[in-house]
DNA sequence: CTTGCTTGTATCTGTTAGAAATATCTGGCA
DNA sequence: TGCCAGATATTTCTAACAGATACAAGCAAG
């Protein structure tokens, strides 16, 4: 059973958060969660049938012809505790950039440098993000009981943004040494 | 064309360093990029076949009966290297953890702080092993040329699980205010 | 000589990402 | 009124993929 647990875990929290339709839910897991967790959202529409079908939501008639709001039901919220509760399943690690780095000598000196760069200037980009979203956000539910929780995961993104623009600085410096050109035989 | 390109890459990469069977590869890949970058292993031999109809790799017997090792071709290395400059592919994100905090409400703060107490010592666990890794490796092959790469990417590693434990620290001391106690209804 | 471990090769099953295909609705404007 | 653009909504498809498993030697130790 449980197929597919994980998207059920992320369409369950949000429809935690309030019913919405099955378009708005795709919406809000890329807007809301987007900075950890992606969604395949050709899963949405099955998973959505499946936990109807188990009870664990139930449609209602929405504002507009042809489309319905999901609401989370008890049972539903039992499962989203039980599947919050069991240990995180780990997600294979593919790191295209580490990857590139590895392999730098043969990719040379020169794009490695470049490919730090762009990682360095993502980071940055995200960071300003986190902290806009952070002042916005605690002005706005500073107050409210998920605050405390939403803070953490904005943080986390925080720390490990400044974290990569460390260690790009530090990288890019120790690569100058490096001789510049392509690809070495 | 060019299917599994992402596997061709570390496939490529690998053989790139020495040529190997498929079984070492599958070792290769497993304890040498296995801090960021998992292989599906049942690609590999689909993968390999592929690369050789391609002319990608050559095939050779191996020390043992029933084994052949896998030599890159120069078509093979100028097909890397073509792989290596496209852009990084990103992986969907899908950080189990942050989804549990995220939610931390529904979880309830205990369960939150478990979480945040096993982040922590599993960051601290990658830390002291990078940084073995790393003096090892310094000493033994500090003066190849691919060193100063390879160390590039330890070194990514030790950031980002310093800043992971300075977030867990941060957090625990913020959820420490927090009631204990179950989820709130 | 047999038991169990390592090396080595190969395939199978179910899951998933991501996009594309397909409707339908809403409001604006001619 | 009829038509269009763009937002909303639903469904389906395919290649890539993870992870497990099956199978076959060889090899070491008891």
């Amino acid at each position: 059973m449980a197929r597919s647990s994980q998207t059920q875990m992320a369409v369950l929290g949000a429809l935690s958060i309030e019913p919405m339709t099955a378009y708005a839910l795709r919406e809000t897991i890329r807007d809301v969660l987007g900075h950890f967790w992606s969604e395949s959202f050709g899963q949405i529409y099955p998973t959505l049938h499946a936990l109807e079908e188990e009870g664990h939501v139930r449609r209602r008639g929405g504002a507009r012809a042809r489309s319905s709001e999901f609401v989370i039901t008890e049972s539903g919220t039992a499962r989203l505790i039980e599947l919050l509760s069991e240990p995180a399943r780990k997600v294979p690690a593919r790191d295209g950039l580490m990857l590139r780095l590895f392999f730098g000598r043969t990719l040379g000196p020169d794009r490695c440098r470049d490919l730090l760069q762009q990682a360095r200037a993502a980071a940055e980009g995200r960071l300003t993000e986190y902290e806009a979203l952070l002042a916005r956000l605690e002005a706005e539910e500073g107050d409210t009981p998920d605050w405390p929780y939403i803070r953490t995961t904005l943080r986390a993104g925080i720390h490990h943004s400044r974290s990569t623009i460390a260690w790009a600085d530090e990288s890019l410096a120790a690569l100058s040494a490096l001789p510049g050109g392509s690809p070495s035989p």
